[in-house]
DNA sequence: GGGGAGAGATGCCGC
DNA sequence: GCGGCATTTCTCCCC
């Protein structure tokens, strides 16, 4: 049977050798750095990694309820009865305080990871399949540039219309917004004081866009096109050159539709 | 020793009874529903959460690289040399494969935590220090309201200059960015509609701005107040009626400034 | 390093 | 449930 002391022991070294330490134990949590939180006694599991992030979290929920950034210092000692755990990042100027009132199971070990997600399906993909299926926007439209970078944003793709009118489509992957209508207002703007004309065109595409946001679109005189985003895999990406073949969930699935 | 068949008896009765389920591990993650992706072989952290959420967490960075929602199923078990990890969340049509080649470390305890956390310094806590104390935005400032709905959005602080224009007060907790301009100037033109006045004064509140954002703001009429987001702890708060007083880093912080 | 914007965003609150 | 929006947002890309 391990004292606290024995534990603390073992945690700081493995903190030392940069492994990732995993512990689970009923504590309080309190943070004071871009904002102040404090989070009672309950149960929680804590997670050090090799970068020293620390991770707070609670028994549900997706998001980690308390956190410090990579490269944050921590000490762990036992006390009397409890064992603190000191977290501070100086360069942040963040700190935490966890006191731990009961160690369920704790462990380490050094973590190796070099990989890098690969996913599709995102925005990114939607406007290059806008860009490369052109008559999902429109008959007629004659796409230009694809993630064009202006002063006031990148525009997802521009093109011209069959009457030569400039065409600025913002795509969103969901439900588009009152925030998309007037970020498609901003870059049909730009367009138009750069340019120096008055008839452009601004097109939002999506799968679905709230009333609000429809009337407010169609308040400013642009239009919304229902375009579902694409979901297909890939076998090479950009970023890796030697990604093994994907087969999960039994093989090849739908390609853009 | 345990065998890998062992182990996925242990973890399945573990996930059954709804404790969190932590494990070190060598494995590929595979996922398909809102997006598609895949990670190549690397060490992780795998944590499976007394309500049923799965996260990913690779030895480095803040966030999960792989996740499933609360209620989820999960199975793991062994194959010949590997062992399977597989969730499904029908309901949101997603699901992940996980192919472990090699388990670290694993262990499991049911976990209890009904406690919410408590944030002071977010941007409603700016928004109620402006209402309290207008002179921050300019002399003769009188609010009206705070945290207005609106069919627009809801606005931060809105009142009164002191000739009696409308004032639209937007705060942002950080640098603000073009979107915060957009994001005040549609509140201005929606209270300019609404009220039928036009003279309505739009004031953007943050710590910062940025150049194009300024440049914007300007450009509208509109105008920029340099403002802190408050940062003080709280004994209490609408959520806890009983929380232990927070003497965390020695005692009493700064107050409003 | 700053600016801008997406995210498998998540989570909260209000209607 | 949807809508709107903040988040200790995080992360990436590009200038």
């Amino acid at each position: 049977m391990l004292s606290n002391n024995d534990v603390c022991i073992l945690i700081n070294d493995a903190i030392k050798r940069n492994e990732t330490v995993v512990l689970a134990c009923k504590c309080t949590v309190a943070y004071s750095g871009r904002a102040e939180s404090y989070l009672e006694k309950g149960d929680r599991t804590i997670i050090i990694k090799g970068d020293h992030t620390l991770l707070v979290h609670q028994p549900f929920g997706n998001a980690a309820i308390n956190y410090m950034k990579p490269d944050s210092s921590h000490q762990i000692f036992a006390e009397e009865k409890k064992i603190l755990l000191k977290s501070s990042n100086t360069l942040q100027k963040e700190q935490m305080e966890i006191k731990i009132e009961k160690l369920y199971f704790f462990n380490s070990h050094k973590l190796e990871d070099g990989q890098t997600i690969v996913v599709t399906g995102t925005e990114e993909d939607m406007s290059r399949m806008l860009y490369e299926n052109p008559h999902l926007i429109e008959e007629g439209f004659t796409p230009v540039s694809q993630e064009e970078q202006t002063k006031y944003g990148f525009i997802d793709v521009f093109g011209t219309d069959k009457n030569g009118n400039l065409i600025v489509v913002e795509c969103k992957r969901y439900c588009a917004e009152l925030s998309a209508v007037t970020q498609l207002r901003r870059y049909v703007e730009k367009i138009q004081e750069s340019k120096g004309v008055k008839n452009v065109r601004g097109i939002l595409a999506a799968p679905k866009i709230t009333p609000n946001a429809e009337k407010m679109l169609t308040d400013w005189g642009y239009s919304f096109v229902a375009v579902q985003p694409p979901k297909y895999y890939e076998k090479f990406d950009k970023h890796q050159t030697n990604l093994s073949e994907f087969t999960a969930f039994g093989g090849s699935h739908g390609q853009i539709q």
